[in-house]
RNA sequence: GCGACUAUGGUGUAAUGGUAACACUAGGGUUUGUGGAUCCCUCGAUCCGAGUUCAAUUCUCGGUAGUCGCCCCA
C-alpha cells in the first residue's frame, strides 16, 4: 500500500493550536483597532466569477497569478486573490440601501499561484478595512491611523516601521505635459512602482524609452520633489500634517510609491519595516474612487487597505513579539479509577454550567502521566478525582504554573480559579 | 516562469559505496493519590524515480518539496 503523505499542499500552512492561537491574536488586535473605529465585519465566499477581476486587478494578476477553472456548467470560476473586487461588488449591489458612509471590514483568506518565498505564501489571511463615501482626505487619516494602531497594538513602537504616502494623480498630472496614451501612463507608473529596485541606469533608461528626450525634465522635476519638502504637493502635506496631531510621525513622501493594482486613484501608502534585513512592504492601501463605476457607471469614495497575516507574523517573528500559547481550558480533571468516571463526568457538567472550561481525561492512565500531559496542554488547574474526593465531595485544586493546592470544596471551585 | 542551495524517525543531529547511531518526543512499565525526576522496554527514518555498481542512504541524472533570491506583488 502506497503511503499518504502528510504534507500539506504547497505554498498553503497548517494551524496546529499553537499556531492558530498566534494567528488569532493577531486578528483579535486588528478587530479591536477597526471596531474602535466603527468599522462591521462582512464576508463572502472564497469563489468569485473570473470575470470580476478581469475589469481592473491588473494583467499580471489575473493570467499568471490565480487558481481558477471551469465548473460542471462551463463557468470560469476564481478562488478569490484579494478582496476589493467582490467589496466593491457587494456594495454596489445594495449601494441604495447600505447608508453612507460605510466603513466594513473582513478577515478573508485568499490564494495566488505563485512561488513560495519568505512573507509570501499561495494562501494567506488579509484584513480588509474600508470606508465608501467619503471624498475628503479624513479617509485618508482614519485609514492610515488605523494601520498605525494595529501595529502598535500588535507591540511596534514608531521606530519599526515607516509609512510611505503617494498621490497617484499627482504623478499623472505631471505626465500630462508629455502627451502620453493611457498605455505608456500605465507603463511609466509601472516602472515607478519597480524603481526602488532597480538600478538607477535602468530606471532612467526605462522612463527615456518611453518618454524620449523629455525623460531628463521629468526626471528632474520628480527628483525636485523627492529633496525639497517644501515642494511636497498639498494634499501630501495636508495628510502628513494631521497624521501628525494625531501623534504619528513616522510618515514620509515617497512619489514613486505606486502600489501594483490598476484600480487605485489617489492616495496610495505603504508600510515598510525599517529592519534592514526586512526591506520590504508589509502592507498598505489607497484611494479607489472609480472602482464601483464598473458596475453601475456610478462613481462612490472609496479608501482602504489591507494588511496580511504573513508578513505580519514575520515581523512579530523578528521583533520577538509572538505571545505565548495560553489554553482556552480552565481545569483538567484526572480520574484515578474508571469507577469515577460518573462522578467526575457530573462535576464537569455542574462546572460548565457556571462557564468554566473543563476538559476530562479518560485515558485511566498513571496519574502522573495525566498531569504530564495536563501540563503539555498549558491548561493551568488541574483536579484529580479518586475515592477521597467522591467520598468527602472536597478537591484539591492545583495551581500548575507553581504547583501549588488549594482545598477547595464543589461551590467553591469557579470563584478560586477565577480569583487566583 | 527563472536561478542558487538543501533533503536521514514526529523533532534535532550522526555515519558509511556493504541498508543506519544518538538525544528529545511518543507509547508501555517502575516508584503503588499529584507533573515537568530516575531507571528499564518499545514504536519509529535515509523524499520519489531512473542510471552507474556485485552492492547506493552515500556517486550521476530527472522529478518533487523546502529555503533564499529574481520576476511580480494584494
Amino acid at each position: 500500500m502506497n503511503k499518504l503523505s502528510t504534507e500539506s499542499y504547497k505554498g498553503v500552512r497548517d494551524f496546529y493550536p499553537e499556531d492558530k492561537f498566534v494567528q488569532e491574536y493577531i486578528f483579535g488586535k486588528m478587530r479591536k483597532v477597526v471596531e474602535a473605529f466603527g468599522y462591521e465585519e462582512y464576508d463572502a465566499s472564497i469563489l468569485e466569477p473570473t470575470d470580476l477581476y478581469r475589469a481592473k486587478s491588473g494583467e499580471e494578476l489575473i493570467n499568471e497569478q490565480v487558481y481558477n477553472f471551469e465548473d460542471r456548467g462551463g463557468r470560469d470560476v476564481t478562488l478569490r486573490p484579494e478582496m476589493t473586487p467582490t467589496l466593491a461588488r457587494m456594495v454596489a449591489k445594495k449601494k441604495r440601501d447600505l447608508g453612507f458612509p460605510l466603513r466594513w471590514y473582513s478577515i478573508p483568506n485568499f490564494f495566488r499561484y505563485e512561488r513560495p518565498q519568505k512573507g509570501r505564501l499561495r494562501e494567506f489571511w488579509q484584513l480588509n478595512a474600508d470606508v465608501f463615501g467619503v471624498e475628503g482626505i479624513e479617509a485618508e487619516v482614519e485609514i492610515i491611523t488605523m494601520s498605525y494602531k494595529i501595529m502598535r497594538e500588535l507591540g511596534a513602537v514608531e521606530k519599526d516601521f515607516i509609512i510611505k504616502i503617494n498621490d497617484r494623480d499627482f504623478i499623472n498630472f505631471f505626465l500630462t505635459d508629455f502627451n502620453l496614451s493611457e498605455e505608456e501612463k500605465y507603463k511609466v507608473t509601472k516602472i515607478f512602482d519597480r524603481k526602488n529596485k532597480t538600478e538607477v541606469s535602468k530606471f532612467e533608461n526605462e522612463i527615456e524609452e518611453i518618454l524620449g528626450d523629455k525623460s531628463n525634465v521629468f526626471l528632474n522635476k520628480i527628483s525636485e520633489l523627492e529633496n525639497a519638502e517644501g515642494k511636497t504637493p498639498a494634499d501630501i502635506k495636508n495628510l502628513m500634517e494631521k497624521l501628525e496631531k494625531a501623534g504619528i510621525t513616522n510618515v514620509v513622501f515617497d512619489p514613486f510609491l505606486m502600489r501594483g493594482l490598476d484600480y487605485y486613484t489617489g492616495i496610495v501608502f505603504e508600510v515598510f519595516d525599517t529592519n534592514p534585513d526586512n526591506n520590504r512592504a508589509m502592507f498598505g492601501g489607497g484611494r479607489y474612487d472609480r472602482l464601483l463605476e464598473i458596475f453601475d457607471g456610478e462613481k462612490v469614495p472609496a479608501f482602504g487597505f489591507g494588511m496580511g497575516d504573513v508578513t505580519a507574523l514575520e515581523f512579530l517573528k523578528s521583533r520577538d513579539l509572538i505571545p505565548e500559547y495560553i489554553s482556552l481550558t480552565d481545569l483538567y480533571l484526572c480520574i484515578l479509577d474508571e469507577k469515577y468516571t460518573e462522578f467526575t463526568d457530573d462535576l464537569a457538567q455542574a462546572l460548565r454550567a457556571q462557564d468554566i472550561n473543563v476538559v476530562v481525561d479518560y485515558s485511566y492512565k498513571k496519574i502522573d502521566k495525566q498531569l504530564k500531559n495536563a501540563d503539555k496542554k498549558k491548561v493551568p488547574f488541574v483536579i484529580c478525582i479518586g475515592e477521597n474526593e467522591v467520598k468527602n465531595d472536597k478537591f484539591v485544586l492545583k495551581r500548575m504554573v507553581d504547583g501549588k493546592e488549594f482545598e477547595v470544596s464543589r461551590g467553591e471551585i469557579k470563584t478560586v480559579i477565577e480569583k487566583i
